[in-house]
DNA sequence: CCCCAGGCTTTTC
DNA sequence: GAAAAGCATGGG
């Protein structure tokens, strides 16, 4: 039996844009089921369809995700609580009338609320190669040590997999899970290290979800772990931590920052010292309180726009 | 062949 | 201290 709900919103909701935007790479399209997106979050299956501007349809095999009511978790998974309106400030649109105009649709994107561990294995995974392989070292994480999980949808069977637990992947075999990281040792160890600081306590992502801790204080905790840095600690805050204000630099941002904001530290190589001088002008630019919202949104927007990039 | 991709760590000047 | 090299593979 198949949960179906509706959603729907004042303000537009481009499902696609949302998921495959790069800050999930657990979402799939699948030739036999046309149409929907796939993927196993809270180990439930979900499959997402758009039906209009605004709304959008998602069917599942259960009614609750982690405890909480499907409804109230996908709300809270498309972040359906945040008003987009307040990402940019006041101001935004006279200062840079030119890029307002090409932000035009990507406005309505929005920031998922994931799952801290998977947040951090996924962008552990995502050092200095492209997106397509990203994706394909997350499919293969899932596939190789995440349950396997079967649903009838369509009439169809399919199989998914759910993301890896921190125990499985602590417990990896370091050349066999090197298999799964671009052929990568160094990654590898770094995501046994990491999952095994999980599950040891060592890092504790839950108590970490306490929004009194200051930024920095999270990217420094974070960024002790060997593997992951000041990006990816911010990546992780962000979109597993719910932390909206927190702001990740990669390449593209660096770009974006020197191109349409005319960031002089954007020009100079990027080492801790010039990250935290851009992360300090970010902050000026747009609202600080959803600083990596908005940096979401420039970010999408400058990878399709200017250099013309898939996500997938 | 080159350079670059949602970087981080280690080595070298 | 800052810069350069090494990591691995695919695509432009």
């Amino acid at each position: 039996m198949l949960y179906t709900l509706k959603i729907k919103s004042s303000w537009s909701l481009p499902v696609k844009d949302i998921l495959f935007s790069g800050q999930s790479f657990l979402w799939n399209e699948h030739a036999n089921v046309q149409g929907y997106y796939s993927s196993v979050i809270g180990s439930v299956p979900l499959f997402i369809r758009q039906l209009s501007g605004n709304e959008f349809e998602i069917h599942s095999p259960c009614n609750e995700i982690n405890g909480i009511p499907l409804q109230e978790f996908i709300h809270n998974y498309f972040s359906l609580d945040i008003d987009t309106k307040n990402v940019f400030p006041e101001g935004f649109h006279l200062l840079h009338p030119e890029l307002w105009k090409l932000l035009g649709e990507y406005l309505p994107l929005r920031i998922l609320r994931q799952d801290p561990f998977q947040t951090m294995i996924m962008f552990m995974c995502a050092q200095g190669i492209g997106m397509h392989l990203i994706r394909k070292q997350v499919a293969m994480l899932t596939e190789t040590y995440g349950e396997r999980i079967t649903v009838t949808f369509q009439e169809k069977e399919i199989v998914l997999h759910d993301f890896p637990t921190p125990l499985r992947l602590a417990s990896a075999d370091p050349f066999a899970l090197s298999r799964c990281t671009n052929n990568n040792r160094v990654r590898a160890a770094n995501i046994i290290a990491a999952s095994r600081s999980v599950v040891e306590g060592k890092i504790d992502l839950h108590s970490l979800r306490n929004r009194d801790i200051p930024l920095n204080e999270l990217r420094m905790t974070l960024s002790q772990q060997s593997g992951i840095g000041f990006k990816i600690a911010d990546c992780i805050a962000l979109f597993g931590l719910g932390r909206f204000d927190a702001f990740p630099i990669d390449t593209h941002v660096r770009q974006y920052l020197g191109a349409w904001f005319n960031s002089a530290a954007a020009l100079r190589s990027l080492s801790p010292v010039t990250y935290l001088i851009m992360d300090a002008e970010a902050r000026t630019i747009v609202n600080p309180e959803f600083a990596g919202f908005a940096g979401h949104i420039l970010f999408h927007c400058w990878r399709k726009e200017i250099k013309k990039l898939r996500s997938f």
